[in-house]
DNA sequence: GCAGGTTTATGGTCATACAATTGACACTTG
DNA sequence: CAAGTGTCAATTGTATGACCATAAACCTGC
């Protein structure tokens, strides 16, 4: 073929260089931030210890006070340093918290439009297991928080359901913190503030719905103190199955009265 | 105690303007980023729209241009936007892909130094979830996918041990892809990179290991061919149980073949 | 001793200037 | 006319310098 003329011989001539793909050139501050990001994870920035001032780093890396602060807000986003200003101040080390990989995962969730239905998903493949592990690892002050946060969401059944959702979430924080694994201890928080967030709006919260949660905590966190892991396991998978059936339920009654309104102003699903 | 005269003195100040706690001044660049980042979310800026330029933000900021751009930099570390340089570049508003939240669960475990353990039972509650949406909501595109990831599997089992080990990463992230659930597929697919870390050091993949994980994804992706949501879960939940056993074994051998070399030569740490 | 101001090292912010990048468009050239 | 090439303009990338704000440490006077 004549037209391949033109391409073989650029071809053969790349193929002297050696097949040389799109080549991207990286920011200053990306690079000084992977670097200093590999120091700290390699331990030469042991948690609690002080990084380079900002001055200093401008030294010894020879870039530009801006690009080093840019590479500092990249480490702080990331949750690796946290930096004050003042005398003895500076960027101090420090573990990502479970806050920021919330955050994290909260903006990951909102990017991709994640559905109630595999937020439950998520619930259910990860309750069961931190309640397993809660049984098996709880120490006593696990028990009593529980217990504490079991009574405080008794109370708050009664009456106040904005209160009866956040101790919700708190208990089942609680739960995660009993399981002694700190990545489901992670993940399980940050899906229970997105769920409360989107049971902010969908407020399916009755009278019966909040009795059938308190009782399924009751049973469920009596497995964990009498140690039995597999009984918790299938408490709440118990739990969590009617809790899904209550929520297709109100979701589906949300869809009809939005659709018997014609075009609601809120938000409407897809089919 | 004559210690707290002063923090009497000054709470009694306090209270006259009504309990007011530690303040926390904000940077400028932290509110940039956050306004932002509700506007992105608020859908002021859909993913795909363009951000104003930096001068035309620090323009209608009153900001100075080095805050704007760390306040970006803040922005890309969340995956919300990707900038780029030149005429008709600036930033353009993205969803946080799969990688960079794996990166930043990857930073939460290696800062929290997660145990291998802890991983392993974080796969065991997400993969059999994974399996059962797997089987109900595989397309044929996924199953496609699987089966070349299945092929390739197999014949770098026999010889290639770091080509298998990759491939077997592959074959996970894909059962997650066909799970068609964004959040498990991220959370598994981080889950199965940072095993992969792990297992590249405690190189345990011994032939009857590789020929055991063959044979039971063979299984499971036979199960999930059919549909049958339930035995893909059974099947996933044994498999992951005769890995983990075969863990343990290997960190055991591992540990006691570290102890009686006393000081190992090879990667001493610091005290 | 200690309550107060003072010092000083540090990050926070801004302004300016120039370099590097990149897409669009006009321009050459066979 | 087609294909490559040069030029331009808008935008981010980087560096420098200056000054402000903050907060811990250090005096200082009682």
């Amino acid at each position: 073929m004549p037209i391949s003329q033109t391409e073989t011989s650029v071809s053969d001539a790349g193929a002297m260089l050696g097949a040389l793909g799109a080549i991207n050139v990286p920011k200053s501050c990306d690079v000084l931030a992977e670097r200093l990001q590999q120091q700290i994870l390699g331990g030469t920035f042991p948690p609690g210890a002080s990084l380079p001032t900002e001055r200093e780093l401008v030294n010894t890396t020879g870039l530009g006070r801006g690009s080093v602060r840019e590479a500092l807000r990249i480490l702080e986003a990331q949750g690796l340093v946290r930096t004050r200003a003042g005398r003895y101040g500076g960027s101090v080390v420090s573990k990502p918290t479970d806050a920021l990989l919330a955050s994290h995962i909260s903006l990951f969730a909102k990017g991709h439009s994640v559905s109630l239905r595999a937020l439950v998903e998520a619930r259910q493949a990860l309750e069961p297991m931190v309640a397993t592990l809660a049984a098996r690892n709880r120490t006593p002050e696990d028990l009593a928080t529980l217990k504490q946060i079991s009574a405080r969401l008794d109370a708050a059944a009664i009456d106040d359901v904005p209160l009866f959702l956040m101790e919700n979430v708190n208990w089942h924080t609680a739960l995660a913190v009993a399981s002694h694994n700190d990545l489901l201890r992670a993940f399980t928080a940050s899906i229970s503030e997105l769920m409360f967030e989107a049971s902010r709006f969908e407020h399916f919260a009755s009278p019966d719905v909040r009795a059938l949660v308190t009782h399924a905590h009751r049973r469920i966190l009596q497995a964990i103190e009498s140690g039995q892991a597999e009984l918790a396991r299938q408490r709440v998978e118990r739990d969590l199955q009617a809790y899904a059936r209550h929520l297709e339920i109100a979701v589906k009654a949300e869809t009809a009265k939005a659709t018997a309104e014609k075009v609601s102003p809120g938000k409407a699903r897809r089919a």
